[in-house]
DNA sequence: GATGAATGAGATTTCATTCAT
DNA sequence: TATGAATGAAATCTCATTCAT
C-alpha cells in the first residue's frame, strides 16, 4: 500500500477514530453519511478510502485489535502473573469492549476483519497472544483446566460486548458485576462437567463469523 | 364472528410462530415481508393483525414468555430442588433462548413489550417466578448470596441470547460450555467481591430498555 | 331497481347518512373502512351497497340534491319574492354546502353523478328549478340581468363549498361575510363589464367535471 | 462549493417549477415519483433537496409569494390609482392563482409555509403590502370600507384558487366573470349590511390554515 | 345478506454507492 | 483529491377491492 499524504492520512485516521465511536454508540449499520459528516469530511472522500462498509469496519478492527494487543503485553510485562494480566485486560481495556462489540452483532464484521489482510494479520496476533496468556494463567491455577482459549474468549466477548453501549452509572455497575461472575465461572473448581472439549482459538475464526454470534 | 375468528386465528398463529423463527434467525430487523411471504399470507395480511413492527414483537414476545413461565413451573414442580429446576430451565427451555434474544439487540424490544398489556402481563408473571426462583436457590444454598435475581437474569440472558444462531453441532456444543461456566460464576463460593449491591428484578424493566442491551 | 328488504334499506340509508358526514369532516377522499365503521356494517356490506366509491358518491349526491331541492321549493313557496327565496336558499340550507363541497374538490364527483342516473336525474331537476328562480329574480330587478344562472351558481358554490369546514365562530362568520359580498356582486347595478355571455346551467354539466373545478 | 451549486441549484429551481405545474394540474397530493419524473431527476434528488413534501410545498410557495410581491408592487408603481393596482393584480397575476391554489386544499399547505422561515417572511411581506393596497384602495373609496383586507384576501383567494385548473377557453371566461362578479360585491355601495367586523390580515395567518380552507 | 379477513399494488422515505465538478 | 449531488433499489405502511365463511 502506498504511503498516503500527510492530509490524506490525516484524513483517513480521522475517519477510523469517527467510526469507532459511532459504531458503539449506534452500532454497525449507522448510515455512511453520518460517519462522514461527523468525520468533517464527504461521503466521497469516505468512500475513496474505505470502498465499502466492510472495509471500514475492517480498518476500524485492525486499529481497535492493534491496541488491544499493545494492552495485553504491557498488562503482561507489568503484572505479577497471568491472571492479574487477563483481568486487568478485561476490565480495564476500553478498546477490549470495542471489539467485541464489533464482533458481535452479526457475525458479518468477522467477514469482512478477515477478507482484509491487514485487520486479519493483527487478529491472529492477538488470538496467538491471548492462547500463551490463557496457556499461562492455566499453568498458574488460576483458569480451570477443561477450558480453553476459545471459551475464555467467547464467554468474556459475550460479556463485554453486550453490555458496551451502558451509559448510566448503574449500568455499568451491573456491567461490572456480570464480568466478575463471568470470572468466577472461569476460575471455579471444581466446576460442571462440561460438554465437548476445550475450545481453542483456532476453533474460532470462520465457524464465529458465520452462526454463533448472529444475532443481529 | 367467532366462526371466522377460526380463520384469522390460525393466520395469526401462523404469523407469531413464523416471526419467531426468523426472528431468531435473522434479528429484528428482518423486512415485514420476508415474514409475510414465509407465512405464506400478504404483508396486508400481517399489518391487518400487526399494525406494526412493535405489535408483531410483543405478540411474539407475550407468546414466548407465557410458554416459558410454564417451563419454569414445570420444571419447579417436577424438580428436587430450585437449582435442579433452574438449571433445567436455562437449558432446555427452547423459548428461553428466544425471549433473551427478543430482548436483546435494541432494547426496542423492551419497549414495545411493555407497551402491550398482554405481553406487558405475563413479562411480570415471568419475573415473579424468577424471583422466588432464585430466592429459594439462595436459601438452598445452591445460587452464591451476593447476586440478586436481575444478576441471575443479565448473566444468563446474555449468554443465551447471543450464542442463539448457531447452527451447527459445534456451536450448540461451545453455547452450552458458556452457559455452563456462566452457571459456575453464579454458584462460586468464595467468588470475587462484586461492587455495587444485588440486582433486584425491579432494577431492570425499562432500564434494561433504555441502555444496558442496547447493541443494535 | 328493485324494492330493498326493509333492513336492507336502512343500512343504505344509513351509509348515505354517515358518508355524507364524513365527506363533510374529511373529504372524498376517506378511507372506505372509516365509513363502515362509523355507520356501524362491515366494508362488504359498503361494497354490496356501492360497488365503488363512485356510487357512493353519486348516491350521497342524490340525497343531497334532493334535499336541496325540497329547500328550494319550499323557499319559493313561503319567501315573498325570489331573491329572498334565493338568499334564504343559499344561506340557511345546510345541504347546500354539501352540494358543493361535494362537487368541488376534484370534479371527479360530478363523473360520478352523471354516471349515476339516479342522481343525473335530481340534479337536472335542480337545475331546472335554479333556471327558473334566477330568472324571476332577474324579472325582479334583484339580480343583475348580464348573468345567468351558470355565473350564479358557479359564484356561490365557490363561496360555499370553500368554507365548508370551518368549525369555530370566527370563520363561520367570516364566511357569511364572503357570500354576502358574492351575493352584492351579483346584484350590483352598474357592475362590472363581463366578457363573454351569461352562462346557462346547460354549459355546465360535463364540462364542469372535467376541468373548472379540479383542483383536487 | 459555489461551483457545485450551479448545478445543484438548476436542479432546485428546477424541481420547484416543475412542481408547481404539477401541483396546479393535480393539487398537492400528487406523488412525489411523478413530480421527479417530469423534472427529470430521481426520486432521491427531490428528497435530498425537499426532505418531505411539505418543504417542497414551501419552497414552491417562497417562489411563488415572492414572484406576487413583486407583480403587486409593479402594478402599484406602474397604474394610476390603487384600485387599477388591485385589479391589474388580480386579473393579471398568473403567479397569484398558483398561489391561492396553494393555499386552499387543506391548510396543510399553510402549515408548511408558516413552518418554513423562507416562506413565512415572504408571505408576511405580502400580507403587509396588501394591507396597504386595501387601506389605499378604500380612502380613494373604490373598496366598501365595511371590509378588512383579510375578507378581500378571502373572497379573490376562494375565486382565483378553485378556478385554476379550467384549461379550456370557455372556462377562463367564466373564471373572469366570477372574479369580476366577486369584485363588484367588494365594491358595493350601498352592500348588504355584513355581520362581524372587517378581518384583518393578522387575523388570518395560523387560522386559515386550522379551519377556513380545509375542504382537503 | 352481512361480515371482516386477505390481497397486493402503490406511496413515502432512506441510504449505499457512483460520478460529475 | 475532495466534495456532495444524483441515483435507484429497498423497506414500511396504507387502502381499495375481492372473497370465503
Amino acid at each position: 500500500m502506498a504511503v498516503l499524504r500527510a492530509d490524506a492520512r490525516r484524513n483517513r485516521d480521522l475517519i477510523i477514530a469517527t467510526a469507532k465511536e459511532i459504531f458503539v454508540e449506534s452500532g454497525l449499520d449507522v448510515p455512511m453519511e453520518n460517519i462522514a459528516r461527523r468525520a468533517g469530511v464527504g461521503v466521497g472522500t469516505l468512500y475513496r478510502r474505505f470502498p465499502d462498509r466492510g472495509e471500514l469496519i475492517a480498518a476500524v478492527a485492525a486499529q481497535v485489535f492493534g491496541s488491544v494487543l499493545t494492552d495485553l503485553r504491557a498488562a503482561r510485562d507489568e503484572e505479577p502473573n497471568a491472571w492479574e494480566a487477563f483481568t486487568r485486560l478485561v476490565t480495564r481495556s476500553e478498546d477490549l469492549r470495542v471489539t467485541w462489540h464489533l464482533a458481535f452483532p452479526s457475525g458479518r464484521a468477522w467477514t469482512m476483519v478477515h477478507a482484509a489482510p491487514e485487520s486479519r494479520d493483527v487478529h491472529r496476533d492477538m488470538m496467538a497472544a491471548l492462547d500463551e496468556l490463557v496457556r499461562d494463567a492455566q499453568a498458574e491455577g488460576s483458569i480451570r483446566a477443561d477450558v480453553g482459549p476459545g471459551d475464555v474468549l467467547i464467554l468474556v466477548s459475550i460479556v463485554l460486548g453486550t453490555h458496551l453501549a451502558s451509559s448510566d452509572p448503574a449500568g455499568q455497575v451491573r456491567s461490572e458485576r456480570s464480568l466478575l461472575l463471568a470470572l468466577d465461572g472461569l476460575r471455579a473448581v471444581p466446576g460442571s462437567v462440561l460438554p465437548g472439549a476445550p475450545v481453542s482459538t483456532e476453533e474460532l475464526g470462520w465457524s464465529v463469523a458465520e452462526g454463533d454470534f448472529d444475532n443481529a
